[in-house]
DNA sequence: ATCCCTGCAAATCGTTTGCAAGAGC
DNA sequence: GCTCTTGCAAACGATTTGCAGGGAT
């Protein structure tokens, strides 16, 4: 099994790029915790850690791990890209809570399957999709103030 | 049955705001075409008819109508909104080209069916969603040039 | 040695907002 | 007449980019 580090530098070296420390930090950081982040917050946390990375590489180096397939980007409505890293966590979907802006995940392999059947009909070739479910969760049922 | 601009006016009654001219012409533009738009082609085509509305009424009408229910807002992951109206057009989701951009309707109520027994197992409420799969479309599954 | 990559700051893009003048009720 | 709305332009937030210097192969 690759790790992503190894899968990183194979793709960079596949297509002609290089493999520098900022690009090594950058997917660390991803790598280190299991959740959800945009980028800002990312580079904060690199700048917690002294890394040194600018923004614009941090925006850069999340575009190429998002082409080589270790990183997925979220869309939730906001107009603010949100990222998450792939090894180690299948394929889900998100319930987005509209009050107090969690996003929890979860998987339903039949529903992936009738995408399969849709697109066939269509004679569309799938290359990824997502599924966003917006409302209330459990802990903001009580307190329905949905922030706009 | 109800039509669009009973709908809209109840709805600016209701919540202590005006129905004012400009309104009313985006609301007549928004529902003159079954399409998909974002809120610049909007304001151009009301440019063209010589109505006289600004891009910032355009952005705040948007947000009234989708408020009201008239208009779904849809991202399809380029931090960009698009927007659709919603009378005389039943829920549906978006197969989205990634070669020429085309948005493909569908709609599978079994798929619905399922978002709501996820949301019961999470005891999550779910007040709307939105299911998009990107890949190629018929037309441009010879020629595989995604664009970026 | 040759490209590629980086940081910086400026540019860009979509969207929102403060304000003074104008329109609906 | 009071209030809500409008247009304008400036402000905004996220993201991208041009460029000159630094690093990887």
């Amino acid at each position: 099994m690759e790790t992503p580090e190894l899968q990183f530098i194979e793709y960079l070296r596949r297509t002609g790029q290089k493999v520098t420390g900022a690009r090594r930090q950058v997917l660390e950081e991803v790598f280190r915790h299991h959740d959800h982040f945009d980028a800002e917050e990312l580079y904060q946390r690199l700048k917690e850690r002294r890394a040194a990375v600018s923004r614009a590489t941090v925006y850069r180096t999340l575009i190429l791990l998002d082409q080589c397939g270790l990183v997925r980007k979220i869309e939730i409505g906001d107009n603010r890209s949100r990222y998450e890293h792939i090894l180690g966590h299948p394929h889900h979907d998100h319930l987005i809570c509209l009050s107090c802006g969690r996003l929890e995940e979860f998987s339903h392999p039949l529903i992936e399957e009738m995408q399969s059947q849709v697109c066939q009909q269509h004679s569309f070739q799938m290359l990824s999709h997502a599924l966003q479910i917006y409302g209330f969760c459990r802990e903001c049922q009580t307190v329905r103030t949905a922030r706009p």
